[in-house]
DNA sequence: TTTTAAGGTAAGCCTGTACTAATGAGCCCG
DNA sequence: CGGGCTCATTAGTACAGGCTTACCTTAAAA
């Protein structure tokens, strides 16, 4: 009889990819995990099912995949190992920022309470990964205040602080990103945003870097105080950007 | 099709039991590596079957089985990974000595060869465990010199140079060693030895330790320079001591 | 010598995690 | 309204890695 209360390695993926969507506001169905794990519809439905049989998740009429109260208690364990192991991979191995999230992705299986204990006092109690999401445990959590960076308007200046765990798993891209210093705590400054190319070209200081605005929707920013809020045009629901 | 240059974290396991084996000179068979795994004989069969499918180990006709070059390859791999664990889990997490081994067993398998190498440099590069095995890929091997502890007569002086791993299994004895100070580095001198209770009494320094003769056959010391080598009732092939 | 213990191995079954191929359902767009 | 798209879902397959049951051989012990 298998011990549904240890998920397996795969399953705690899942709980992984579902938590950081469902905190990111998007909604998940089973197509979208198929993308992220990187494995055909059926065999994302496949465990979808193991799961809500698990009692992990339930799935309503519209496919939506929620999380139970287990399953939301197990995804923040899983999401606090990932998180801290990005934090020690890129701190005290001094791993890429880009390289970390991928690295963690193993070396987070290796993690044992004991182990997760020790470097999360070696690392002195960080709250947040090195691309901006909270480590659960911590009391952190993602500021209300933060927007998607497509909702800046040509002109408007934010820093960036949060990058979304789906973009992480473009490697090439997060590269992309770090190569031209966009990665949390960096202060930009939107040169334009062209809706009918979906392109929005920021400026970090140093560097001009030009993003899809699928891309954009998924770094969230805090505006700069002495740009006005323009809350006409920020409507709290987008529907979801389209994946390129 | 799998690919069997990555081996399953399963077949590590199996490699690392029998590299281990292999190095204190046991007969390997697959009732053993049953044993040794905790599953079924007809399980520890079937993966010793793949595995030879695979390239990895032979077994002869007396069902004896033997690792073939990419076996022992990718052996020194897994165990140059486990005592690496072993040591930044001792040396940097500050885990007890003798939890490092069990603990090392689940992190190991975290370790990609970018982190690997990162956790190498970052401890300076150190070639052996903190049992004192040494890790492979340093060119450190284990030192002739070395004689086991049993050898040892009442008056004599030696250093603890190194500690089974067939005993690291045992975490009772491995707390019971370090409680008392008999790990590595550590200067002894022999109290008394019985033969008939099959027990040796060394001193520590700080404390007075017994053990069982099977236990000080698996550990090896240095003998201290004035301590006479008695080469005469030295066997170098002695009989596998009893297990406990 | 006979019995018993240890070991090897076949047969059959299960679950988890993957795949392909195919079908149906629902929706947007022209 | 009808194509074409995304998505869900079924069916069938495969392999890893577990299990039990059962049978046979060999070696040791009585």
């Amino acid at each position: 009889m298998r011990d549904a209360s240890v998920p397996s390695p795969k399953v705690e993926d899942y709980l992984q990819a579902i938590y950081s969507l469902e905190t990111e506001g998007e909604r998940i169905i089973s197509a979208r995990l198929s993308r992220w794990m990187r494995v055909t519809p059926p065999t994302a439905w496949a465990t979808v099912r193991r799961m809500a049989r698990d009692g992990l998740v339930s799935v309503d009429v519209k496919k939506t995949i929620h999380l139970t109260k287990r399953g939301r208690d197990l995804a923040e364990k899983v999401a606090r190992r990932h998180r801290l192991s990005e934090r020690f991979l890129n701190d005290v191995l001094g791993l890429g920022w880009a390289e970390a999230h991928d690295e963690a992705h193993h070396f987070e299986h290796g993690l044992t309470p004991a182990i997760e204990g020790r470097i999360f006092s070696l690392l002195g109690n960080p709250t947040t990964c090195p691309h901006g999401s909270p480590i659960p445990g911590t009391g952190a959590v993602l500021s209300p205040d933060l927007v998607p960076m497509d909702t800046l308007e040509a002109g408007n200046s934010a820093t960036v602080e949060f990058i979304s765990e789906e973009l992480e798993e473009d490697l090439e891209l997060l590269r992309y990103l770090d190569r031209h210093g966009v990665r949390p705590g960096q202060a930009i400054t939107v040169d334009e945003k062209v809706q009918s190319t979906g392109l929005i070209a920021i400026n970090t200081g140093r560097d001009l870097v030009s993003l899809g605005l699928n891309v954009a929707a998924r770094i969230r920013v805090r505006r700069d105080p002495n740009t006005k809020a323009r809350r006409s045009t920020e409507s709290p629901s987008r529907p979801a950007a389209p994946r390129s």
